[in-house]
DNA sequence: GTTTGCATGTAAACCGTTACATGATTGG
DNA sequence: CCAATCATGTAACGGTTTACATGCAAAC
């Protein structure tokens, strides 16, 4: 059995329609209730951003396809005063394929850090700019905890709708939290460490990133 | 000023060359040594993998337009009684874009994490589960954790060629052990908490995920 | 004799980013 | 008056994954 997943339109017979994350999410934020596409962006900005994102043109590349494969379906609503939304809800085939999603295994996959990639080649290059690549990563993630402190903030503050898909949510965030707390830790012995060799070897002679008044 | 960063061949003049984080990553690691795309292959799987990888395809395919691009440079080693060996090594324009790299700021982007995508959305489906999902999930913590270490005495038994390489290696591991053990203990107190919750609603028969011999 | 290790690749499909494109309303 | 918010998209490019393709030598 060739199982081949193409999502051409030349096959004739129940092609097995195409499953990626980004599929996926978006089944999943409208098995809470209909959105447009603008609606879906601020879900990923608002809550989703710190371990996935998609810009505007393949969130609505997306919807559409989503909508030829029969698994969501949309409804236009005639706005006064601004642009005319388009608001998608599941399908019953949307909703099969969303429990589908939920059921199976997560994939375990590596995931890219750009930041790790290149500071595991450092020793090529000379401490102080070592040192520069974590003083930024620092403030990096202390920018990161701050936004999800915020936004955690907006969301406890009002009631929810339905409290139980909420919990499942809040454990995620405090998982980033957590998450991020380490790797602060860890950067922030890394950045000591290095300052104080930097200072043992030239104590004279400052290096910019090594001032602190 | 278009600045377009084409990497076709109409253009006439100077046109700056491709840079992306696999082709710098490969840069980094023929900076140490000359090596072969397989080579590569096996220092991604044992050193970098846990947050870059690559296909073999996607190596050889990146090696051949470093070699276009005048960046790196290759030899054929003659073997007996194995395949021949393409040993690529940097150019001195290689030295300088890799030199360049390791100057520049990461680009703060956020990580993709499939896991904590499907559980962000988890509310919707049963809590048997999600605990599923967890106890699976704990379990890939722990295998890579253990990979590490085991990756870690392999480089620390023997003595290095060049110790000061190696340092920043070193703090990249320690870097990803410590979010690992800070994420495997969130999980686990995740699973302890739904775990509480789920006996108590059905203290008889248990669920299979629950039971373990 | 079958699996693992060594060693190199091509082709197609798929996923994601960046740039471009438009236009009304509200608030500072 | 200028910026932000609301709202929806297209086109092109670049990066990644998956499937396919080959073949000898050593170890179990």
């Amino acid at each position: 059995m060739p199982a081949h997943r193409l999502n051409g339109k030349n096959a004739q017979e129940e092609l097995p329609i195409a499953r990626s994350t980004l599929r996926s999410i978006i089944l999943g934020l409208l098995g809470a209730r209909p959105m447009t596409g603008y609606d879906i962006k601020q879900a990923f900005d608002r809550a989703i951003a710190s371990y996935w994102n998609a810009g505007n043109s393949q969130i609505y590349t997306t919807l559409k396809t989503l909508e030829h494969d029969g698994l969501v379906e949309s409804e236009l609503v005639i706005q006064q005063h601004r642009p005319n939304r388009k608001l998608y809800r599941l399908t019953p085939q949307g909703q099969a394929e969303l429990a589908e999603w939920l059921k199976e295994s997560a994939p375990a996959r590596f995931t890219k850090d750009e930041f790790l990639a290149k500071l595991f080649f450092c020793g090529q290059t000379t401490d102080e700019i070592a040192l520069r690549h974590l003083v930024e990563h620092r403030q990096a993630l202390e920018a990161q905890l701050a936004h999800m402190e915020w936004v955690l903030q907006r969301y406890t503050q009002r009631p929810a709708r339905r409290p139980h898909l909420l919990e499942y949510q809040l454990l995620v965030r405090e998982y980033k939290a957590e998450t991020l707390r380490a790797d602060l830790a860890v950067t922030e012995r890394a950045i000591a460490r290095l300052r104080e060799r930097i200072e043992g070897r030239a104590p004279v002679e400052l290096a910019e990133s090594d001032r602190k008044e």
